[in-house]
DNA sequence: TTAAACTTTCAATAATTCTTGAAAATTAAA
DNA sequence: TTTAATTTTCAAGAATTATTGAAAGTTTAA
């Protein structure tokens, strides 16, 4: 496999899999190529390389800004924007966490709080809603504190933190 | 908040959230009803309730009964099917856990290692290819082996596991 | 200022994904 | 068998989501 072939499997692997962290496919296609890439990219190049639209690459890009993912960079004597991404991949794993906990999760906790607290009127299916959500509550928490020390801890946190439990 | 509105309101919040781990809205609304259910349900009790049609209803109770999720019941003298879903949420997120592994993770570790097995070619951009992508193979590597560990511990796992890390 | 370089917005369109419903298939009782 | 109950399939249509491209907006240099 050469070095073109291998970037085309990798740009469209990591696209396809946007939605395992919740993005949608231009913006996981945009930073893999950040990501593999030796220097920061303009949006004329993003777009040449991913065949893609204008519209399409200042959207996701300012996307990917949103999460933390991708930073621009300004060359002195240069008037366009320069991008370029997270390439610590523990650090990148480390925001992707946060944000999908931040933006997922806590509004789910926050739900099923709410419902598992209704008062019960004494029938069943109301004691099962309870039982079922308070359960479900029960592991979100738990998700999230261990989501939360995780992402607290900066450096390699996935060694540090996971590799633990492994042992 | 009475029974009724909290039922809609678990069932809609889990099916929203059913983007989160992989499956689709009326897939999770399914299982969701299920969950807090007192009983198993038939197709045409999950179609009233959920307002679906018939192919709908029967497409997606097939892909739960895929992911080990939902359970066929048959009742002695009755024709219908019933289903029933894993109540214990534990059990639950490992089956979850497994499939989104079996499905998703180790497609895409095969792929990085692929990538990253490349042969150097001495340029810059191939180094930090396979760079790169060896440090991503090395993350899901790790991830895999967490849930691994995870997945093959039946009893409890979120919180002999994951809460260990917490402490 | 003005003008050129560049970025953003957003309505229209395209692509994708989901849902329906009726026909075909299956199952089991008569 | 035949028939009725039930489930599955799948083409067509609906709904959702993504993408385009051109106009509007912004920025900076002259």
């Amino acid at each position: 496999m050469e070095y073109k072939e291998a970037k085309d499997k990798f740009i469209s692997t990591w696209g396809s899999l946007g939605t395992l962290w919740g993005i949608n496919k231009a913006m996981a296609q945009i930073q893999a190529l950040l990501f593999i890439s030796t220097r920061a990219l303009t949006t004329e190049e993003i777009m040449a390389e991913l065949q893609i639209s204008r519209g399409n690459t200042s959207m996701n890009v300012r996307q990917l800004i949103d999460w933390g993912i991708v930073k621009k960079e300004l060359k002195a004597g240069e008037r366009k924007e320069y991008f370029s991404t997270e390439k610590d991949v523990q650090e990148l794993a480390r925001i992707i966490a946060e944000e999908r906990n931040r933006r997922e999760i806590q509004p789910v906790i926050k739900t099923l709080q709410e419902i598992s607290s209704i008062k019960s009127d004494g029938t069943e299916k109301t004691k099962e809603l309870i039982k079922q959500t308070k359960a479900l509550h029960d592991l979100a928490k738990t998700v999230d504190s261990l989501l939360d020390k995780a992402i607290n801890r900066k450096q390699n946190w996935v060694s540090t933190t996971l590799l633990k439990v492994i042992k």
